[in-house]
DNA sequence: TTTATTTACGAACGGTCGGTCGTTTTGTAG
DNA sequence: CTACAAAACGACCGACCGTTCGTAAATAAA
């Protein structure tokens, strides 16, 4: 018996499931995510996945709980490592998350992103999911936006869920682009940020110098 | 035997096979579109769609015309009416783009956006022909933005494509976030702009006042 | 009216999908 | 070694998919 209860063979615990399904669903969609392809992934039988989740739908919901946690571990928290607070700290976030991406982190680009488009038409416990992690990311983001106010980065005028939608918009339309229109997206979005964050702030925040 | 040379019975021309076929592949996306669903809808049997389209993929290369002719009769030339140049032009083009999905005049969002997001990782024909779409529809916002630095209203130090970027990736956040969050993305992704326009513009270029 | 041609249809094909079940294998305890 | 329970598997199910084909109906030509 394993430390969690069930998978016993090689090194398929319930996360090595999660870490080799999270890139395929990010490929052929998380609804495209075929169990067949997925058990033939990982060397183990179809129905063994029926044993550790119930349905295809609980499988599609510990995905994205497992991107989130992988989200948070790879961009979150190394961004907010990165600057302690205020302007910088936003600038990090944008910055680190267009690093995720623009390595090719993932292959099929922004998990959530393809999944928001995927399950937008599509009502039920998935699409749920994705809009409560999406406003959690807004808050996340008008959050920092409003530290950045308090200290006195920004001019106090400043609407921080507006400012948040703008870098939001930005590195979603990277992702979006990059693979069709190649890494010239990441600077267009790295450029605009930049831009508008220097032409905003007050204090003489020193952001890095754009190639 | 009919102008377009094959269906007969009933409107079923191939502009009103292709005009169901649209919001269908919106809903459900350009991969998603059944068939046999498609074919229930126009009450036809499942094998004429065959007769006239030799598979599901000259199909669905037809749908992506069907979206850009849609696409340019619903928004581009609205848009280009309403200003003849300049920044009140870049502005009619944003907020037409906006009040064309605002209105949900298709179900299930910007059948572009999906398309693009859902064949990001699948090479093959259909991602070719997104990819030109895109490609068109951003050096076309390209072209628009180094008109309104012709007619002096934006300053010549100003970066055609980098404006357009940061206008297309406001409208397409607000086509993703608007299903979860709300209308309150299309006044985000409005203020946004406008805001940046009459902060760049040089000339006292009257935009309309926002609500 | 008879003939020839086009057009739509129903049935069926092979394939993949999510999901279920009985059996065999594996690990552990006595 | 034996006995027992957990766990992994192969086979199978019904549904839906895109696609093909033989045939019947509708049209046009004679």
């Amino acid at each position: 018996m394993t430390e969690d209860g069930r998978l016993r063979r090689g090194e398929r615990t319930r996360t090595a499931v999660l870490d080799h399904a999270l890139p395929l669903a990010t490929t052929t969609g998380l609804d495209g995510l075929s169990l067949g392809r997925l058990a033939d992934t990982l060397g183990i039988s179809k129905s063994g996945l029926f044993a550790h989740w119930r349905s295809k739908e609980a499988l599609q919901l510990a995905v994205i709980d497992h991107a989130r946690r992988q989200w948070t571990d790879e961009v979150i928290r190394p961004a907010m490592a990165a600057a302690p607070r205020g302007v910088r700290r936003l600038w990090a976030v944008h910055d680190t998350r267009l690093a995720f991406y623009e390595q090719g982190r993932l292959p099929g680009g922004c998990f959530f992103a393809n999944a928001h488009f995927e399950f937008n038409a599509r009502p039920g416990p998935i699409r749920d999911r994705l809009a409560a992690e999406l406003a959690d990311w807004m808050t996340f983001l008008t959050g920092l936006t409003a530290d950045a106010i308090t200290t006195g980065d920004l001019p106090p005028a400043t609407d921080p869920a507006g400012l948040a939608y703008e870098i939001e918009s930005l590195g979603v339309c990277a992702v979006m682009q990059a693979p069709v229109l190649g890494p010239v997206t990441f600077q267009h979005a790295r450029h605009a940020l930049h831009e508008r964050l220097t032409a905003l702030t007050l204090t003489p925040t020193i952001l890095p110098e754009l190639p």
